[in-house]
DNA sequence: TATCTAATTTGACAATCCTCTAATCACAAT
DNA sequence: ATTGTGATTAGAGGATTGTCAAATTAGATA
């Protein structure tokens, strides 16, 4: 079954099950197979919405329809059912990075802070200040030591202010210092 | 939790589930916790759609919020989606019959076939004929021995026509004969 | 306090969905 | 072939939903 691979696969086959009427439909046939006139007198519903209803299960890949004699009968098509909701509601990573894009909040945020290489202002805001103050630390090469001198020649290509972001750099333990050697943290993944 | 409980509860589940960027968003959340500002900016939507999503969301239970520094901070609760999607399709026989009553049918076909306790005329069709036969075969009591004559006599109050009663009766297996000596079927259930 | 920021609400519009009636279709029975 | 029966389609009305822009609210920052 390649059935409910992507996305809106997986939201049909939810959209499908989210109905009154189709839930207890379904209900119906677990008990044993039925036709449309017979749900119909059951649901108390016109024959033609049963009908539309049945479209949708089907469509859905939750039941499957036989003939017999006058009637179409339907039947509950259970092995889907018994995956659990996180395995329906999971997607691979890969699925979810072509459908949207998680670093955009990132991007977003360096975009607008940053132009033409220099930080316009320090955000104040917790979240974007870890994100810009995150791609300035990316600028010190792992492992290598720095002189108090280097580190503030490096941080003025990014704002006059260097003694802030040096500061913060710190704070946020992105650059550790002992002394007046500097030098960058390890990622922490 | 008694959440989830009755049939709207449950159909409101699946609807909140029934939408792809909602899909998306609890897979982000899998990952980690997010505000909405991160969501919009990842599924590139405005943050009123967001709001209106994520509310959603938390109506049906499926994620909770607390709030940090400027942020609404959305988590997932995936206890719930532990569960089986026929658990959660699964009601229980008495709320059918409270939403829904399964006799419907068969009660429809009795109305339309019997006027005035007789029957106006023998179906065609094998579901309806069935169902009228069990009905006539509930006359005769269980265990007792009929003889012909008094099988007619009973048959003769239905319809004028007690031959072909009588032989539908023996061919659906609802009534038995040796003979001239007829008896009831035990009930199949 | 005044200001800033994210979240929510409101209102509008389009799209989708649910339900029914009426018409049509498919097919079994005669 | 004609009739009868259930199923489906078409279409329409009303309700709900998804989306965004604009206004408002709640709460943190300074």
């Amino acid at each position: 079954m390649d059935l409910y691979k992507n996305l809106d696969q997986r939201a049909a086959l939810f959209k499908a099950l989210g109905h009154p009427a189709r839930l207890l439909m379904l209900n119906l046939m677990r008990e044993k197979s039925r036709h449309g006139e017979e749900l119909a007198a059951i649901l108390h519903l016109n024959p033609a919405t049963v009908s539309h209803h049945l479209a949708k299960l089907t469509d859905a890949g939750l039941v499957s329809a036989h003939k017999d004699q006058y009637y179409q009968v339907f039947s509950l098509r259970g092995e889907i059912l018994k995956t659990t909701l996180m395995e329906m509601v999971e997607m691979p990573q890969e699925s979810i990075h072509t459908d949207a894009s998680p670093d955009a909040f990132r991007d977003k945020v360096l975009r607008s802070f940053f132009k033409r290489g220099r930080l316009t202002q320090i955000p104040a805001q917790q979240k974007k200040k870890q994100i810009i103050l995150e791609h300035i630390a990316a600028e010190f090469e792992p492992g290598r030591r720095y002189e108090e001198r280097e580190v503030n020649h490096l941080l003025l290509d990014f704002n006059e202010d260097y003694a802030s972001l040096r500061r913060f750099l710190i704070e946020f333990n992105l650059l550790h210092r002992e002394g007046s050697i500097y030098w960058r943290a390890e990622k922490p993944e």
